[in-house]
DNA sequence: TCTGGGGTCCTAGGACCC
DNA sequence: TCTGGGGTCCTAGGACCC
């Protein structure tokens, strides 16, 4: 049996942990820059705020009764890795699927005293009481099951066990269709125009009418829908394929040394995480993009994919190929909101093959990128950096409502009298 | 004034191979 | 009239996820 868990409203659960004065009342998350609401507490979302409303458009009475927080991810992932800590406890198939979610895999519950469901309920107790995070716990045979289940959970206690065909059947013949894992915008309006509008319908039709309409993923998921699981638990965590560095610079930029200014600090970002995962990137592609919401502005969408002449995670490398890569496709009266960097075809830092026609500096380089992170995690973020990133940073994100890092940083941490 | 930031997987089509 | 038949690899773009 496969079970997915799955923490509840997990942002806006962490910012209540530490404010126990906020339990009960309507709490919101706001994307960066305090974009856009990415949680709501069930408080907030019985007043009827929607999952991704534009903060800024939002009515001001509305507003004035919701407590608002500007997402720190620094203390979610910390959180996060608690949570996952104490799930590893009940089984040792565990595969993280996201930030908030985990499918444990459970070979034989015969052994579990009272059953699945209420070893489920052991789960669910221990993980609030040894982190304050309230999840549910849905259990089928395959992953979209579980993950139907898991849905189906956050309306009865938490728990939802579907371990006979006839509770299968009963859940997807009323669950929308739309609902799925893996059924997004697109294939719901399709799926919608054929007739089809519950899981069991989709599931009743042939498999080979279903391949041939949604192709092999199609056919993956009704196999799921009856409970064959076609899709592995990842135990071990993939090398990472690709990193990108994406950010919205909280106003419109379209000075061009302010856009060097941005693009050597990303550069720089992607260089640290890729030093970090122990990968060198050999492709490197660069974009900048307008507001596509301001109508009264011309768009631009211009980008770049650069070969680099040997792989690399060296900072000096990355920010030269990045301004090279702003200078190639930047166009003066333009107005842009956003930079995007993304690493592809990384390969491991072992693996890397020089290339024997180039100059190769590799090994100062490295040791020197090696020398600012040591630098950096030690007296703190930016006390070494490149020439070109360093100046007022009036391009930052906005983020007007931050929580403290209660759980990361000594200087945050909550003082009790 | 203001509308997120990461990822993965799959397909179609072109270039190229013998 | 009629112009092969199999492959592989790469890329761009779409769809989807949280």
């Amino acid at each position: 049996m496969i079970a997915l868990v799955d923490c509840n409203n997990f942002y806006a659960s962490c910012e209540r942990l530490f404010r126990p004065e906020l339990r009960g009342k309507p709490v919101v998350v706001l994307s960066n820059n305090d974009g856009c609401v990415i949680a709501r507490s069930n408080e907030a979302k019985a007043l009827g705020v929607k999952m991704g409303a534009p903060w800024h458009l939002m009515d001001k009475d509305l507003q004035e009764q919701l407590t608002v927080f500007s997402s720190n991810y620094t203390f979610y992932a910390d959180m996060s890795a608690r949570v996952m800590n104490n799930l590893a406890r009940f089984t040792d198939r565990v595969d993280v699927y996201s930030i908030d979610e985990c499918f444990l895999q459970f070979s034989h519950h015969e052994g579990f005293t009272g059953g699945l469901e209420k070893y489920c309920h052991l789960i669910r107790n221990t993980i609030i009481r040894n982190t304050g995070i309230p999840v549910s716990i849905g259990v089928a045979t395959s992953k979209t099951l579980a993950k139907m289940a898991n849905k189906l959970a956050k309306k009865f206690n938490g728990v939802l066990v579907l371990d006979t065909d006839e509770k299968v059947t009963d859940a997807v013949n009323s669950y929308p269709v739309e609902d799925l894992w893996g059924i997004g915008r697109a294939s719901s309006s399709k799926l919608l125009k054929l007739g089809i509008k519950t899981a069991g319908e989709l599931r009743n039709q042939p498999v080979d009418w279903v391949r041939k309409t949604f192709t092999v993923q199609g056919e993956r998921m009704w196999y799921e829908l009856w409970g064959k699981s076609c899709i592995p638990l990842k135990e071990v965590l993939d090398r990472r394929k690709g990193v990108c560095t994406s950010k919205g610079f909280g106003r419109l930029v379209d000075d061009y040394e302010e856009l060097q200014e941005i693009a050597t600090n990303y550069a720089c970002r992607i260089a640290e995480k890729l030093r970090k995962d122990k990968c060198c990137t050999t492709n490197l592609s660069v974009r900048l993009l307008t507001n596509p919401f301001r109508k009264d502005l011309p768009q631009l969408f211009p980008s770049v994919v650069l070969s680099l002449p040997y792989p690399t995670n060296s900072t000096p490398d990355l920010v030269k190929h990045a301004l090279i890569g702003l200078k190639k496709i930047y166009r003066p009266g333009f107005k842009f909101l956003k930079y995007e960097l993304t690493a592809t075809g990384l390969i491991p830092e072992s693996e890397v093959q020089l290339n024997i026609f180039q100059d190769y500096k590799g090994t100062k380089h490295i040791k020197v990128s090696r020398l600012m992170d040591q630098l950096n995690s030690h007296y703190g973020k930016g006390t070494l950096r490149m020439a070109t990133e360093d100046k007022k940073h009036n391009w930052d994100m906005r983020r007007n409502f931050l929580s403290p890092n209660y759980t990361t940083d000594w200087k945050d941490i909550i003082k009790v009298r």
